[in-house]
RNA sequence: GCAGGGAUAGCUCAGUGGUAGAGCGGCUGUCUUACACACAGUUGGUCGGGGGUUCGAAUCCCUCUCCCUGUACCA
């Protein structure tokens, strides 16, 4: 008997594994091989991030992409690495310097802070590297790259000035998406627009010579004071004579026009709208228009900054929006007060709500735009699920230039110098191209200019995604890239798809020529097991480091796979990750079970039996479903079909229909048939596990002595085995006959342990059955029957005349009887047989009545019709068998 | 507003024209010699409502209701 647990222990298992395929670089591709390339470049976690479940997600289904190539003889590269996020790092070594020493930033200035961030990043940077490691992530891990690595960031330079000289880089005063809080300018895409309750509030504008007046429904009374016009639209009857008189500004009251622009609705609102240029985007573009005046009466942190009212100067701008409210109530001006639902920007890091605001930034007016469309139109990028590539189209349809700046520390400086003399000048030029390069007040480059000290350079980083839009070729050295680019696969949330994705696939086509990958898989978002996304101030994220301790890396893995679909999100319930635990549990126990047996005798001539060849045909079918699912990024079924096989066909059927081969006393070539197939079947299913679950599937693969063929080598660098050899010798008949045979014994088994359960038996009673048989029985099949039901034996009688009241029911093998002594009750068995024959009934009324129906005789293809008829025909069978059961009871 | 996705057993989800499925849960038994993280049996659904196409619809079309996700906005 074997000392080994009963359960699996995953822990040390996997922390092994681990080691062992580190130390033997199992993980590593090289350039050189001659083997076709495989690539997958991981998509950069933020550095300062920590393992959550969406990364368990994706890193596992990249993982079994990789291992898989691996397997197939690819040589594969996953390409890991981190991103230096710049606001969130920034934002959290602030805050944490902010705890200690109670200083900002700009306390330490701009080069000491960097350090301590550069410091940080050393010391806390990357855990979440060390997390994928123990999820079992096989990335090539000598190749890890930074986003800020020294080449790295010479290469995001290099693009930049590239960019610059081509003119699609250029710097304006633009209005753009201000962030309060982290005090920086935000691309479009850093935007939430988020549904709000919020106030309209409908104000009096009198007119100037008190003869009249106009309301004017607004949001935001608090900018009244930036108010340089109100505007009509020019169709509007109710407005037409007040065109061009002046209206008092309720606040800090001074004299501003009415103009007239179809941009206005005369449905919303009061068909009024106030003019704020400084302070919303359509007000801009109409103040542009009309040349008005631009008063800003906010800071960039989001107070009141008018001396003019003083009630409201220095007050932060959602207070100052109650004051102004009540100072315009006292002034009687206020019509109403509804609540409204609209939708506001936040900030997606600050998570508070933007500003829009005039300022300085660097744009990019993107490149290979129409290349980018194409490729995914034309399906040489694939992306899965196929809807997305509509959602991508439309984005790159309507596609806005992106600002790029962003007014932190940490991150790509802009590599622009402004010569000293001139750099006021340069720096309030209303526009900046490449054209001022040629006056020698400019300079570019990924060096500093010789003569710094005559030099300032650009105060402002890169937007993040700058970086990270090089991602899939600047971290390949030139070898690297020869073999590895374009890669394979990515494999990304769809929240990023034009963060990234998009801007991923411009820059290959920009920078490389080349598309930057194949096929883009989009996975599931993750929610809480009632639909809320996972988030930390709600603390419905469980922490995968828990649930690898609880469950196994290889049980988390296999657990979310199963429950991952193919649509939008995904429901996270920890009882499916048990799930997964258990299903290792399984696979551990039935190899144990092997080992338990001892070595297969190779001297003795192995007689196979229907249940030998039935499985070993589950098992060729399996490699095709696996090669199928995984062909078609179809992971739901991948994991459903190794599950359904292992635990159902091997587990459940094929080892309970062949513990008696193992028994003492066994026919020897039996016992040599069932050994080898448990090995074929363990073999082949643990190699074809192994990218869902590498731990386990490479420790059995060690304990059963599989290794031992290939030189000791371990599982994941193992080829696949092939599975044209299995059934070899067999022919066409007697395989097909094998397959009948042995799923008539299992569903007969169904039917026998049914009328023991029926009778209340308990499992493991021993009962003798007898079989009326209606096909060819041998005695193999006879004795399979009995183990499987837990019967003393099973006798084939084609003459039984069964005792009055003996229960039976109808199986595919024939009438099976359960003789019992003195338990019998012929009114139970009556009403057990008449429902037997109520369900045939059914069956048969359905199918009678479909084959009078002359349209479908008529209309239906011919072996539609035909097979209806062979189902009345089996159903009636059944029913005459069972109505003479019911008569011989009497 | 527009676009996309979804509604199938108590729960999580498969199922793209031909006998409604799986896992979990529930219930009833069983520590049966690999596994109680297990085994056996069993329960449970007019496939969101309505209409249409078809011999035949969970599946195709129309429509309505509800949920989700983008995206554009009206102050």
């Amino acid at each position: 008997m074997s000392d080994l647990p009963k359960a699996y222990e995953p822990t040390q298992v996997e922390e092994k594994w681990q080691s062992r395929w580190v130390a033997e670089k199992c993980f590593s591709a090289d350039p050189a091989s001659t083997k076709p390339a495989y690539s997958v470049v991981i998509p950069p976690p933020n550095v300062t991030g920590v393992l959550h479940l969406g990364h368990v997600l994706n890193n596992t289904i990249q993982d079994i992409l990789v291992r898989r190539a691996r397997q197939k003889g690819y040589e594969a590269l996953w390409l890991p690495g981190t991103d230096h996020a710049g606001i969130a790092t920034q934002v959290r070594v602030e805050k944490e310097l902010r705890e200690t020493t109670g200083k900002t930033r700009h306390d330490l200035g701009r080069e000491a802070f960097l350090e301590k961030v550069w410091e940080w990043k050393e010391k806390h940077g990357g855990i979440i590297i060390k997390q994928l490691k123990k999820l079992g992530c096989s990335c090539d891990w000598d190749r890890e790259r930074f986003t800020m690595d020294e080449d790295y960031t010479q290469a995001v330079s290099r693009v930049f000035i590239d960019l610059f000289k081509e003119g699609l880089i250029y710097r304006g005063r633009r209005m753009v998406n201000w962030c309060p809080v982290s005090l920086t300018a935000l691309s479009d895409e850093e935007v939430i627009m988020t549904e709000q309750q919020s106030k309209l509030y409908t104000i009096l504008y009198k007119l100037e010579d008190g003869s009249d007046s106009l309301k004017v429904a607004t949001t935001r009374p608090e900018t009244i004071m930036a108010d340089v016009a109100v505007a009509v639209n020019p169709n509007d009857p109710r407005f037409a004579h007040l065109i061009g008189k002046n209206v008092m500004r309720p606040l800090n009251a001074k004299p501003i026009p009415i103009i007239a622009d179809e941009y206005v609705d005369m449905e919303f609102g009061t068909g009024a709208l106030k003019i704020t240029p400084a302070h919303d985007k359509a007000d801009f573009e109409i103040g542009q228009k009309f040349n008005l005046e631009i008063i800003d009466i906010l800071t960039p942190d989001g107070f009141i900054n008018c001396e003019d009212v003083p009630e409201l100067h220095g007050m932060e701008r959602f207070a100052a929006r109650d004051a102004s409210v009540k100072m315009l109530e006292d002034l009687g001006l206020i019509v109403s007060i509804e609540e409204y639902a609209n939708k506001v920007g936040f900030s997606e890091r600050a998570n508070v709500p933007i500003e829009p605001r005039l300022s300085m930034q660097w744009f990019l007016h993107y490149p290979c735009v129409k290349e980018a469309a194409d490729a995914v139109a034309d399906g040489d990028i694939t992306f899965r699920p196929a809807r997305w590539a509509k959602t991508y189209a439309h984005w790159l349809e309507n596609i806005q230039d992106w600002c790029i700046s962003r007014q932190l520390w940490w991150g790509h400086r802009i590599p622009v110098w402004y010569r000293k003399d001139k750099a006021e000048a340069l720096r309030s030029a209303p526009a900046l191209n490449s054209e001022a390069l040629e006056d020698g007040s400019l300079y570019v480059g990924t060096t500093p200019p010789s003569d710094p000290e005559n030099w300032v350079q650009d105060t402002d980083v890169m937007d993040t995604w700058f970086s990270s839009w090089l991602w899939p070729f600047d971290t390949m050295d030139e070898t690297t890239r020869a073999k590895f680019y374009p890669t394979t696969d990515l494999v990304t949330g769809p929240d990023i798809i034009f963060f990234w994705v998009a801007r991923m696939i411009m820059a290959g086509y920009r920078f490389e020529g080349k598309k930057p990958f194949s096929n883009v898989f989009f996975t599931s978002i993750i929610r809480d097991k009632i639909g809320r996304k996972m988030s930390k101030s709600l603390g419905n994220s469980p922490d995968p480091l828990d649930l690898m301790l609880d469950y196994g890396a290889d049980g988390l893995r296999f657990g979310l796979m199963r429950i991952a679909p193919t649509g939008t999100d995904v429901k996270f319930d920890e009882e499916q990750i048990s799930e997964g635990r258990n299903f290792a549990n399984k696979l551990y126990n039935a190899a144990r079970f092997r080992m338990m047996q001892g070595e297969a005798d190779t001297g003795i001539a192995p007689e196979f039996t229907p249940v030998h060849i039935n499985i070993l045909n589950k098992l060729k079918e399996l490699h095709a479903n696996v090669d199928e699912a995984l062909a078609d990024y179809e992971f739901n079924n991948l994991i459903q079909s190794l599950y359904q096989f292992f635990w159902n066909d091997y587990c459940s059927l094929f080892l309970e229909a062949i513990k008696g081969d193992l028994r003492e006393g066994a026919k020897p070539s039996l016992r040599a048939a069932t050994l080898l197939t448990m090995d074929t079947v363990l073999k082949h299913y643990l190699a074809l596990l192994h990218p869902v679950m590498p731990h386990i599937t490479e420790e059995l693969w060690a304990s059963l002595g599989f290794a031992k063929a290939y030189n000791d080598q371990p599982l994941m660098t193992t080829t696949l085995p092939d599975p044209s050899g299995l059934l070899n010798g067999l022919d066409k008949v007697t395989i097909s006959k094998a397959i009948l045979t042995a799923s008539a014994l299992y569903e007969t088994a169904n039917r026998a342990r049914n009328l023991k359960a029926e009778y209340n038996l308990s499992t493991n009673k021993n009962v003798n059955f007898v079989i009326k048989p209606s096909m060819e029985l041998d005695q193999d099949t006879l004795i399979r029957l009995s183990i499987l039901v837990g019967a003393a034996s099973t006798t084939a009688d084609a003459d039984y005349d069964a005792p009055k009241g003996t229960p039976a029911t109808l199986t595919p093998l024939g009438e099976l009887f359960l003789p019992l002594d003195g338990l019998i009750d012929v009114e139970a068995e009556r009403s057990r047989l008449q429902k037997e024959i109520d369900k045939v009934s059914k069956e048969i009324q359905k199918a009678q009545s479909k084959l009078s129906n002359s349209s479908f005789v008529d209309r239906a293809p011919a072996e539609v019709v035909a097979q209806e008829k062979e189902r009345l025909e089996q159903w009636n069978q059944k029913l005459s068998q069972l109505q003479t059961m019911i008569l011989a009871l009497v």
